[in-house]
DNA sequence: AAGGGGCACAACCGCTGTTAG
DNA sequence: CCTAACAGCGGTTGTGCCCCT
């Protein structure tokens, strides 16, 4: 139930046309004095009870949309800006694990909320599945992901780091890990994002869990040692029932790569064009892989 | 300079699970 | 145990901005 139904009267006295005026509730864009009403009331009295809360604020407001407003944009953990090369690793990672899991996914994203990762999914992601032709919930689009976006931006990843250091979001305490991965976006999945024994998971409860992002990379740029496919981009294995599953900290020898691709990252006279650093719109694929991906997967 | 298209993001909608009375 | 209210989630839409023609 989202409104209020308020009352209906027969006939009205002054007050309680006050009180419909004060029952009729705001929709669209929030104003900045509608903001700080709400800040400033959750400074005061904390949040929860949003119905309630958004009555004695004073807000003409559901409390579903002044929980929206508060946790999407006021709430001060919320980190605002472009989705980083590393973010939008462990997302393409965690949607293949989870699907449309957004609030699951968010967890290992501090500062990130549902709403961006999947505003983030549906306008970059799902253009790319549009640039190959097929659906993004289709085995040939997650293979592609995993095969040839995946690891590109695990070596733009190196790239960066490589040049100006550790970057933003660290995986601290990750030496070892239980992630598991599977192709084909099935999963059994060991991560828990909030008091589990995983690795993933920051010390203290409460606080949302850095991703183990290091490491992920370190398992996407692994060395192959035998049989790639014909075209040198999949690591043996690769087909329909192909299935991989092991520890981040062990991979099993020859999986990846940098998968054939003759990658060079950071070379921008060549001809591959990828999401650029800032995450935001770029076309990743190019024309060889578009072919690749519509002939091969 | 103007118009159209695409993109990014905020916000709403509807459904489901949970909780309190 | 039942029911209504609430909270949360995923899907969808609306809107403003930017870029290209």
């Amino acid at each position: 139930m989202d409104v209020d139904d308020g009352n209906c009267p027969q006939m009205m006295n002054d007050d309680q046309e006050d009180e419909m005026e004060m029952e009729e509730l705001r929709r669209g864009p929030w104003t900045v004095e509608e903001d700080l009403i709400l800040i400033n009331y959750i400074s005061l009295h904390g949040e929860g009870r949003w119905n309630s809360l958004a009555h004695l604020a004073g807000l003409k407001r559901t409390g579903k949309s002044c929980r929206l407003r508060w946790l999407n944009y006021l709430r001060p953990d919320v980190r605002r800006g472009n989705i980083t090369l590393e973010e939008q690793l462990l997302i393409l990672e965690l949607h293949s694990r989870w699907g449309n899991r957004w609030s699951k996914i968010a967890q290992y994203l501090p500062g990130r909320t549902d709403n961006e990762i999947k505003n983030y999914w549906r306008t970059q992601v799902q253009k790319h599945a549009k640039q190959l032709k097929c659906d993004v919930n289709s085995k040939q689009f997650k293979d592609a992901m995993q095969y040839l976006w995946m690891p590109r931006l695990v070596e733009r990843i190196q790239a960066t780091s490589a040049t100006s250091g550790p970057t933003a979001v660290a995986s601290p305490g990750c030496s070892t890990s239980t992630i598991t991965t599977t192709t084909g976006g099935g999963c059994d999945n060991n991560l828990e994002p909030l008091g589990s024994s995983s690795n993933w998971v920051p010390e203290n409860p409460g606080t949302r869990a850095s991703c183990p992002i290091s490491e992920l990379t370190d398992y996407y740029r692994l060395p192959v040692t035998e049989a790639q496919d014909p075209a040198g981009r999949f690591c043996s294995g690769q087909g329909s029932s192909y299935q991989f599953e092991q520890s981040l900290a062990a991979p099993p020898e020859g999986y990846y790569s940098n998968y054939g691709l003759d990658l060079q990252p950071m070379d921008q006279s060549n001809n591959y064009q990828y999401m650029d650093g800032g995450g935001t719109s770029g076309n990743f694929w190019n024309v060889e892989d578009i072919w690749y991906t519509n002939h091969k997967i």
